[in-house]
DNA sequence: TTACTAATTTTACAGTGTTAAATTATTTAC
DNA sequence: GTAAATAATTTAACACTGTAAAATTAGTAA
C-alpha cells in the first residue's frame, strides 16, 4: 500500500510542475500570453486536469505571487543577516529588494503589477506634455543649471518620482494606509528633495 | 453639399464616443472588464464598426494613454502657473500630480499600469514574510523606537519603499534611464532616509 | 428608377477560461 | 483471471474574447 504514497508524492510533483510550467511560459513570452492550454501543453496533459489541482487561472496567480514573496524574504533576510549595522543592514536588505525586482522581473510583476504603457510615450506625446518636460525646468533652475536635460537633473527628477510614483502605486492598492500619513510622507520627501537641489 | 461635413463632424462625434464609452466602462467594472463589444453596446453600434475608427483594442488604450499624459500635463502647467516661487512651483506641481493619480485613477492605471495583487498579501503570507516585517525592525532601532508597528515607523518604512518601487518601476519600463544613475539615486536615496532615521 | 458607393451588420474564426459528460485506465472484490 | 467500482484523463461544449471577410442595408449620383 505504499503505492498510494508514491502516486500522493507524483500528484504534488505535477502541482509543483503546474507552476514552474506557468513561471516558464512567463519568462519565454510574458504574463500576456500565459493561458491555461498553454501550461497543459507544458506538462503534457489536457487543460481541465489543470483544475484538478488549482481552482482556476487565478489560484495559480495567487500561488505564484505567494512563491515570490516568500523568495524576496529569503533575499531579504540572507542579505540582512551579513551585517550587524543597522544602517548597513538597511542599506544591504533594499540592495536585495532591488536585486530581486531584476533578477526574478516576472515575479516582481506579478507582485506589484508593473506593466505601463508609458514607454514609447515620449515619442507620440507633443513635446513638452510628459511630465519630466514640465518639472525638468524648475528642477534645472534651482540647481543654476541651464540645460534641462543635463544628466544631474534627470537624477533629481527621477528621484521625485519615484517616490511619489511608489506612494501613488501603494495608495491605490493598499486603501488602508491613512491619507493623512502619506500627505506628510509626500511632503516631507519632495521638501527633503528639493533642499537638496540648492547644495 | 455642406452634408459632406456634417457627416464628418458625425464620424468625428463617434470617434470620441468610443473613447467616453471606453472609459465609463472602466471608471465602471475596471480595465479588465473593458471589450469591445461592450464598447458597440455602448455607443449602439456592432463591434467591428469601432475598426472603422481605431486599428485594434489597443489604438484605444493608446489613445486614452495620450489623452492621460494631456491632462496630466495640464494640470501640472496649471499648478505651476500659480506661484512665483521655484520650490512652490515644485511642491504645487508635484501635489497636482498626485491628486491626478486619485482623481483620474483609471487613467493613471492605464499611463503606469498599477494593478498590483499584493493586496491581500498580508493575510496569506506566513508572519514576517513581507518585506515590512523584515525591515520594520531595524528601522524601529535606529529610530529608537521599541514598537515596530508605530506609526513613525511605518512612515519611515513608506518612504523606502516608495522610491524603491519607484525607481524599479521606471528601469522596468524605460530601459533607457543608465544602471550606473539609477543604483546611484537609490544609494543616495537609501543614505539619505537612513540618515533621517537618527533624529 | 437604376447603378454605384458608403455604412452597417451578420457570420465566421481562432483564441480564452471553465464545466459537464464521456472515455480510458487502474484498482478492488470475488 | 474476470467483473465491478473507482479514479484519472480527455473530449465536447459553453460563453466569452479580439478581429476579419462577406453579406446586407442605406444613401447618393446618373
Amino acid at each position: 500500500m505504499g503505492s498510494k504514497e508514491r502516486i500522493n508524492r507524483l500528484k504534488e510533483q505535477t502541482r509543483v510542475n503546474i507552476l514552474d510550467a506557468a513561471h516558464d511560459i512567463v519568462k519565454d513570452e510574458g504574463w500576456q500570453a500565459l493561458s491555461m492550454r498553454k501550461i497543459a501543453d507544458k506538462i503534457e496533459y489536457t487543460a481541465p486536469i489543470i483544475y484538478e489541482y488549482y481552482a482556476n487561472k487565478e489560484a495559480i496567480l495567487l500561488e505564484l505571487t505567494k512563491k515570490g514573496f516568500m523568495l524576496l524574504a529569503c533575499r531579504m533576510q540572507e542579505a540582512r543577516n551579513k551585517h550587524t549595522d543597522l544602517g548597513e543592514q538597511l542599506e544591504a536588505m533594499w540592495l536585495a529588494y532591488w536585486n530581486f525586482a531584476f533578477e526574478e522581473k516576472e515575479y516582481y510583476q506579478l507582485m506589484f503589477g508593473v506593466e505601463m504603457n508609458c514607454c514609447i510615450m515620449d515619442e507620440i506625446l507633443p513635446p513638452g506634455s510628459n511630465p519630466f518636460d514640465i518639472a525638468a525646468g524648475p528642477i534645472a533652475q534651482l540647481m543654476g543649471i541651464s540645460d534641462p536635460d543635463d544628466d544631474r537633473v534627470c537624477t533629481k527628477y527621477y528621484t521625485y518620482w519615484s517616490i511619489i510614483h511608489g506612494l501613488i502605486s501603494i495608495n491605490i492598492v493598499r486603501k488602508g494606509t491613512s491619507d493623512e500619513i502619506n500627505r506628510q510622507i509626500l511632503k516631507d520627501a519632495i521638501s527633503g528633495i528639493t533642499r537638496s537641489l540648492s547644495n
